[in-house]
RNA sequence: GCUGAAAUGGCGGAAUCGGCAGACGCAGCGGACUUAAAAUCCGCUAUUCGAAAGAAUGUACGGGUUCAAGUCCCGUUUUCAGCACCA
């Protein structure tokens, strides 16, 4: 081809993202005629730095998907929207003395713009915020229905407070100690808060694992955050006339059970402290470990502490033996009933503690050596020293002691999670106004339907306050109102929801934005729900992603979405780091700036790059001589226009590398291995250039299998050569013929005893019953095995043959 | 501490089922083009020995199974991630 323009990445790719703009060319259509297609990111939190380079990586990736389902046929939902309540923008707010709905709507436009540059084929036309108040009318909506169905529910208790941040943290925003936002050391304080019942779910979430498409490792952490536990509840007669309760999930090793443990909160302390003759003693213990934070708790987990209650004695029930009870810190009030038996041989705690305060240690699971190390293996031991279990294996004995203690009254099966309940206040501005109102005479009650969104007032400061109340307790006008069930004086919660609220239903609006009538209409939500395949990081697998699982199922259950779980696929993309190796950070100076990639090489090549860097869910480090490389690549696509000839097949030569090449990228697309997919695609452009010419035909294939990585050069490409008689965004995704993949010869490894001793090419027919006549005739095999005896001839046809001498 | 994943050239990485290790890219070296440089095109590029043909070694380390091991098994080291007294 004659007048090859030079090609100019900036102009190509604003022409055609003007063009697919001013045409709508990515909107979903509203005809469900088709098969339907629902992909998903994460939406973004509209930060005022702008877009991270993390951020087109997974976008990217479902682009890919994205484009080329419409290639094949679908009807793609690809949205976007922002994420915008939160912290961040709050700051920026208070420091500049700017309302935060204005630092929003100018985060927003600037992430539009920076998406947009990107060439990303979002619907563009459903875009929605989180701050929207026509949008978080729905989410103050479904916050009444649970709060109707008894699942929100208001609690003092000590939370997780951030001095730092002056706001209470959910236990999923805790890691380490410290906060998740700011690095912060985090403290206990009480407070009265709103809670949502998670753990009322904690079951449903775990089986409805059972039935998605998720990556192990979000699975995997699902389960262990939820905790599941099965075990038994067993009554300890106490001196002082209490039962006392314990949770145990090795309920077999009951006849090992010599000392108890009780928490240090645990109500037993104050309920008999006449009769605990050191009572001062554990309450100095007690106030000593509430001293302790989050950090020292943990950091001392190795050494344990404790006191042994002077006056209040234990009964083994099935023993009959009196056994102490001490109070120690490494017995949680949270978990269980706050009190367990103690057994030593078999726990690796109770065995610690029982070595240094010095306590008695009874085997009654045979297998190990209990004065060693607590023996905690539950397949192969058996039991001994147990009376009536004696001889049993773990599993059998567990079932046999539980039926002896259900006969005798004193025990039951019982099941425990981890999993706590959802925090669910913050004391903050920016974020949606929990919608209710309390009223001296009715309690809690909530805000009639007709009466939301619940909007946020015009507040003269929006600083948090030291004392722990939303910036919204100074408005006394708003704060005081009627109660919409007596009409007597009330007052409206000042707390707002946190950030997660308006995320754990995004989905759903996408699905029909403008709705007003019903958070999204039930006919559009069967036709495209559940969402098919959602990308997105591992940091959400136990908040986001939880909590979503959560609210979707709730709405399921009162009738609300026509799909129990919300995401049929979760997949998760690694971090990009830094040149250096290490996390990007503004300290550390090596942060890499989507804009300036993009000016320097074109949006194509900076989305190449992300793809072909290396494995999509693993870690990799930023390199821009790299990301030149992909740029280079572009330039040879690019001019390989000028030798392409005018025909319109494939050539006979090329045949086998096009359609292999065809095979290699559709599947290395569907399984996220773009990088795999970019360099087979760059070994085929290889192969044009030592030949030298490309046809019209394979220009067309090549174009169609990059398009979804790089869909504006493609573009051009395809409409400077009249390629197809339509954009490449409307052609079918190209199929490959099974017979061209059929090779008449291959080339195998010729081994000697295991070693490479030459290549050759072989028919690629020849089968393993013939391998031994066809090779031994060859001149080129009896000069390698010099007349030695051949002992044994392995022929794998098309990979090798090796004979043995 | 427990659990899980990983470790491959100078670098990022590839190798789908136990079957030719190092695809593809970066960096480097050489050549062509050019007055020159850049760009581009072509070639080389795991290590050691060798002029070459070739040979030996080689996927964190030590063993093992196999005709054949990056891949499977046992042990060790290191890195990363998750959990962190959940009875």
């Amino acid at each position: 081809m004659n007048n090859i323009p030079k090609y100019d990445p900036a102009a190509v790719e604003t022409k055609w993202q003007r063009h697919w703009n001013e045409n709508h060319s990515f909107a979903a259509e509203k005809s469900h005629d088709k098969p339907k297609f629902y992909p998903l990111i994460e939406f973004p939190y509209p930060s005022g730095a702008g877009l991270h380079v993390g951020h087109p990586r997974s976008n990217t990736a479902m682009d890919i998907i994205a484009r080329k389902r419409r290639m094949e046929g679908y009807n793609v939902l690809f949205p976007i929207g922002y994420d915008a309540f939160g912290l961040p923008t709050e700051r920026y707010a208070i420091k500049n003395h700017i309302h935060p709905s204005i630092v929003t709507k100018q985060n927003i436009a600037h992430f539009h713009a920076q998406l947009q540059r990107l060439g990303f084929s979002f619907d563009y036309d459903r875009e929605i915020s989180t701050t929207d108040p026509k949008y978080y009318k729905w989410t103050q909506w479904i916050f009444l229905k649970l709060f109707e169905h008894g699942l929100a529910y208001k609690m003092e208790m000590p939370i997780n407070w951030c001095p730092t941040c002056k706001v209470g943290l959910a236990n999923e925003e805790v890691i380490n100690g410290k906060c998740e936002k700011c690095g912060g050391e985090v403290v206990r304080r009480v407070k009265s808060q709103w809670m949502l019942k998670i753990t009322e779910y904690a079951q449903k979430l775990i089986d409805g694992l059972d039935d998605v498409d998720f990556i192990e490792r979000v699975k995997v952490q699902q389960r262990n955050w939820i905790g599941r536990s099965e075990g038994a509840e067993v009554d300890f007669h106490l001196s002082s006339g209490d039962a006392l309760t314990v949770y145990t999930t090795r309920p077999d090793t009951l006849f090992g059970a010599t000392y108890m443990v009780i928490s240090p909160e645990h109500p037993l302390i104050e309920s008999r402290k006449e009769l605990i003759k050191n009572y001062d003693e554990v309450v100095a213990y007690r106030e000593a470990a509430a001293r302790k934070s989050d950090f020292e708790r943990t950091e001392m987990n190795k050494d344990k502490t404790g006191v042994a209650i002077d006056g209040i004695t234990a009964t083994n029930p099935v023993t009959g033996t009196q056994i102490p009870v001490w109070v120690s810190d490494y017995v949680l009030m949270g978990y269980g009933t706050g009190a367990i038996m103690a057994v030593p041989a078999h726990d690796e705690r109770d065995w610690e503690f029982a070595k240094k305060f010095d306590l008695p240690i009874i085997e009654v699971v045979a297998g190990g050596n209990v004065n060693e190390a607590a023996y905690t293996d539950i397949q192969d031991g058996v039991l001994v020293n147990s009376e009536f279990l004696n001889g049993m294996k773990v599993a059998e004995a567990k079932r046999a002691i539980i039926d002896y203690l259900v006969s005798k009254g004193i025990g039951h099966r019982k099941i425990n999670f981890k999993l706590r309940d959802w925090v669910f206040s913050r004391q903050r501005y920016w974020g949606e106004p929990i919608p209710l109102v309390k009223c001296p005479c009715c309690g809690w009650v909530a805000l009639p339907y007709d009466q939301l969104p619940l909007e946020l007032p015009e507040v003269e400061s929006y600083e948090p306050t030291d004392n722990g109340e939303s910036p919204l307790a100074a408005m006394t006008d708003w704060v005081n109102t009627t109660c919409p069930k007596c009409g007597g004086p009330a007052q409206r919660e000042t707390d707002t929801m946190p950030q997660w609220a308006g995320s754990s239903w995004y989905f759903l609006r996408y699905i029909d934005p403008f709705n007003d009538s019903e958070l999204a209409s039930m006919e559009e939500m069967k036709y495209w729900l559940p969402v098919d395949w959602y990308n997105g990081g591992m940091e959400h697998t136990t908040l986001h992603l939880l909590y979503s699982r959560f609210w979707h199922r709730f709405l399921y259950d009162i009738g609300v979405v026509p799909t129990p779980e919300p995401y049929q696929k979760r997949t998760s993309h690694g971090m990009i780091l830094g040149g250096d190796g290490e996390k990007m950070s503004k300290s550390r100076g090596n942060v890499i700036n989507p804009d300036d990639i993009v000016d320097k090489l074109g949006a194509d090549a900076f989305r190449l790059y992300e793809m072909f860097m290396g494995a999509f869910d693993q870690a990799i480090p930023w390199s821009t001589e790299g990301a030149q490389g992909c740029r280079r690549f572009l330039d040879r696509v690019w001019r390989m226009m000028e030798f392409m000839t005018d025909e319109e097949g494939i050539s006979e030569d090329m045949k086998y590398d096009v359609h292999a090449c065809i095979k290699k990228v559709g599947e290395d697309y569907e399984r996220m291995k773009y990088n795999t997919a970019i360099a087979s695609m760059m070994s085929l452009v290889n192969g044009f250039y030592a030949k030298g010419s490309v046809t019209r035909g394979e220009m067309r294939v090549l174009m169609q299998l990059l398009n979804p990585v790089a869909p504006h050069i493609t573009e051009e490409i395809n409409e400077l050569c009249h390629l197809n008689d339509c954009e490449l965004i409307r052609n079918a995704w190209p199929a490959y013929d099974e017979s061209a993949l059929v090779k008449a010869t291959v080339e195998i490894a010729l081994q000697v005893n295991g070693k490479v001793r030459g290549r050759m090419d072989v028919p690629a027919d020849l089968t393993r019953e013939g391998a031994s006549e066809y090779f031994l005739a060859l001149d080129e095999v009896q000069k390698l095995i010099a007349g030695k005896p051949v002992k044994k001839l392995i022929f794998v046809p098309g990979r090798l043959v090796n004979i043995v001498v």
